[in-house]
DNA sequence: ATCTAAATGTAATAATGTTGCATTTATATT
DNA sequence: AATATAAATGCAACATTATTACATTTAGAT
């Protein structure tokens, strides 16, 4: 993929009522152009030049509008990823498997597996459901395969 | 339930060798005589005079016979939980749901619900699951459903 | 061009996770 | 029962992360 365009994150920040910074900016399009979460040190490592407090509130008004969403791996750290179907403010959906590889430790989102419906306990009110899984992501498990045959 | 009998405690721990200390009987005998999960500063405000390092490594040396299984909660703090079925050393079977409560936070392990098969994209291989889920659980729905009616 | 609310940077604090080391304690052995 | 020893604990210290306050800067409206 080559660079994403601007202006659809611009948009995409307006539609919120953000203000189009360059910080805001590039936080989006790293973002989107992994097909992995990110965490906030992996921001900082990129973007060494903005502070981290700044990352740390870009993540959580995001978060807040619906436009990321934060999903904990094995370890409990925070990772961020967008939301590709209909979250909306304070209103989350990310009702897809999570796969936390435990070799690169990379989080996927795996939209297309969708949760199958529950039979909850007498009792229990869910209103939102999330799937974690573990274990070796594509390319790990073919690194794996070639090292051990 | 009355006081659960101390000895069964005892046994626990001689069958991992590990040695029964007064710390290590009060975290089993509270652990076990909750149906929701414990973090860390749960226990350190009931047993306040045991050290949080302590209780930290407890946690941990438990984590890693198999006895309890750590879970993070919807903020990201780690929750732990008695086993129940097949944990062993460095090898839990956490897979059931478990239902975090917006209202009074408790997270509760659903053992009774286990993890439907699931068809992951190509070459993915996952070696275990954990379900998630978050809303009211039955004593705070109940007392929602009082205020509103 | 200028004004204002929003966003950022800086500093500071709180909470949590983690390690090293000295002391204490459970238990195996005599 | 006394004691030797490895394990467990407490304490201090440090690392990391989460969070707030406030002063400065900046995007966007006028």
């Amino acid at each position: 993929m080559a660079q994403t365009k601007n202006f659809r994150f611009e948009e995409l920040l307006d539609k919120h009522h953000l203000k189009k910074t360059g910080a805001r900016l590039r936080v989006l399009s790293m973002m989107y152009s992994k097909n992995t979460a990110t965490s906030q040190p992996d921001l900082e490592s990129v973007m060494s030049d903005i502070d981290r407090v700044t990352l740390y509130r870009i993540l959580n008004v995001f978060e807040e509008k619906g436009i990321i969403h934060k999903v904990f791996d094995l370890n409990g750290t925070a990772n961020y990823a967008v939301c590709h179907a209909d979250c909306g403010e304070n209103h989350h959906h990310d009702e897809h498997l999570h796969f936390n590889c435990t070799n690169c430790k990379n989080v996927y989102c795996l939209d297309d597996l969708h949760m199958p419906r529950l039979n909850l306990p007498e009792g229990f009110k869910a209103d939102s459901f999330t799937l974690y899984a573990s274990g070796l992501c594509p390319k790990c498990s073919k690194k794996s395969a070639a090292t051990i045959n």
